[in-house]
DNA sequence: TTTCTAACA
DNA sequence: TGTTAGCA
């Protein structure tokens, strides 16, 4: 399928999908008209990476991982020590941010519960 | 009409 | 990221 038509099945823009292959992390083929053309699983593949993204992931350590979202490699490939400590940096954000957002998700579901002391409130 | 590349805001 | 220009 063209670009036109992921972008509405995904909801991302046009203007990101060309972004988004730029930086590795999509390579659809191209049709004779230039066109590029992207096979059904794109669609699952970049529900994927919009995930990746907005937990935080940079685009950079996206495109290592990538392979594997896709079912592309059955065995890893030996990953450089540079990757690793990217990754390892990747990894002890999320792990930061999910402290948080659980402390506070904690703090606001306490907040309520305080306010709200009876059903009807 | 849709997509393409490239560049500016 | 959105938008825009000029093509095919």
């Amino acid at each position: 399928m063209r670009i036109g038509e992921v972008s509405r099945r995904t909801g991302v823009s046009t203007r990101l999908l060309r972004y988004y292959e730029e930086q590795g992390l999509l390579q659809p083929a191209r049709s004779e008209n230039g066109y590029r053309d992207y096979p059904d699983q794109a669609v699952a593949c970049v529900h994927q990476i919009r995930g990746l993204i907005d937990a935080g992931l940079s685009t950079r350590a996206l495109r290592s991982v990538i392979p594997y979202l896709e079912g592309a490699l059955t065995l890893p490939p030996s990953p450089g020590p540079e990757l690793v400590a990217l990754l390892g940096n990747e990894l002890a954000q999320l792990d930061e941010r999910i402290t948080c957002l659980t402390r506070n998700r904690d703090a606001i579901r306490d907040y309520l519960t305080a306010s709200r002391p009876s059903p009807e409130g």
